[in-house]
DNA sequence: CTCCCCATGTAACACGTTACATGATTTG
DNA sequence: CAAATCATGTAACGTGTTACATGGGGAG
């Protein structure tokens, strides 16, 4: 439904081709909402068997043909309909999180390790969002100043969910830092003398 | 693979049913990796034809007969092989974000309602995970001092996100109030004269 | 010459959700 | 008496992922 949805949203701002539609997913939504090309293609041609959607071929100058796809009535209902339904829960599908509830017995360093690399990958994230946000070109197709504010608040978004995730990431090797200084005796570190 | 190895993860701290893995995981990951019971019983089953996991079958005194699961070797090794492998990235399936993003032309008091709504769910979830932070009947299962931590980080985790969703949900509705006090000239608020 | 961009799609598979079915025991 | 708890499962459906296939044009 959802993804429904979000097409007859982007053919909204602008009608398109399937081809852009999957740009203009990864260019905004994809942080919060992310889908493939496949289902991509695939809802479309459910739309517009429906007829929530038209599509119009455009022959390619050499390229291939391009099927522009807009709303139609029904679809602008529908998706007007989707507005102003009942949101469903959001979900987390979190790779790290659920590797680290298992991880105790993992040595303090390769934990320590896997938590470094994630956090390094989010820095690149953050960096992105950060230059999505300060980007005017993003917002040309936003049809008023409310809609780009809008816009410019899911970006904040991600940049406020990134900083949680490093701060939290922080957090954690410091206290399973703290927790291994506290609980040195593990068999393969006696070797150390005392002083 | 992430549900095998939880499955797997859960199984490594005490052989259990299926019935029973349902609870733990609502209990403790459900935040971000759920599943329903039908996933569950149809991954024990994959597992165990796989050798991954060994079953008895104990005869329920009245009660439906249980079947209490149990890691194999090669279950073990699955899971250590899992904690070593790199991570895939997390994602996020988040409908009001997605809403939110094509929702500017929806009356600002309907807009405000949604997020008032959400933030209100939000709050109940929050209380939920304060709950389970300061009980210490949580941590029973856990194997160390340090697999208590562990847990303790997780469940921190979804206190800072639902903190971070509330905060934004606030500015959010603070921004796009504030900007409609900037715009008031809309058709239907005209009615109201001035001084 | 190779790779990327444009643009379409299909097939197979993996994963997730909903709803149904059974049945004794305990609790309100 | 109704509802929840324990405990198993199946069937159908819906959604998401991966990999493949086609083919011209332009850039390095």
């Amino acid at each position: 439904m959802s993804l429904r949805a979000a097409i007859l949203g982007f053919l909204e701002l602008e009608p398109t081709t399937g081809y852009t539609l999957r740009q203009r997913f990864a260019g905004s939504v994809a942080s919060f909402w992310s889908v493939t090309q496949s289902q991509i293609y695939r809802e479309l041609h459910g739309l517009a068997s429906e007829g929530l959607v038209a599509v119009s071929r455009e022959p390619g100058d050499g390229k291939p043909d391009r099927k522009v796809y807009s709303n139609t009535e029904a679809g602008r209902a529908t998706l007007q309909q989707w507005l102003r339904a009942p949101l469903e829960p959001m979900q987390l599908r979190h790779p790290l999180l659920l590797k680290f509830v298992f991880a105790s017995e993992l040595a303090p360093a390769t934990l320590d390790g896997l938590l470094a690399d994630y956090a390094e990958g989010l820095r690149a994230t953050l960096a992105d969002y950060q230059a999505r946000h300060d980007a005017p070109e993003i917002f040309t197709l936003a049809r008023s100043p409310r809609e780009a504010e809008i816009w410019r608040l899911s970006i904040e978004h991600g940049l406020a969910w990134c900083r949680l995730e490093l701060d939290w990431i922080d957090r954690a090797r410091e206290r399973l830092a703290a927790s291994v200084r506290r609980t040195p005796a593990r068999p393969r570190a006696a070797r150390r003398k005392k002083g």
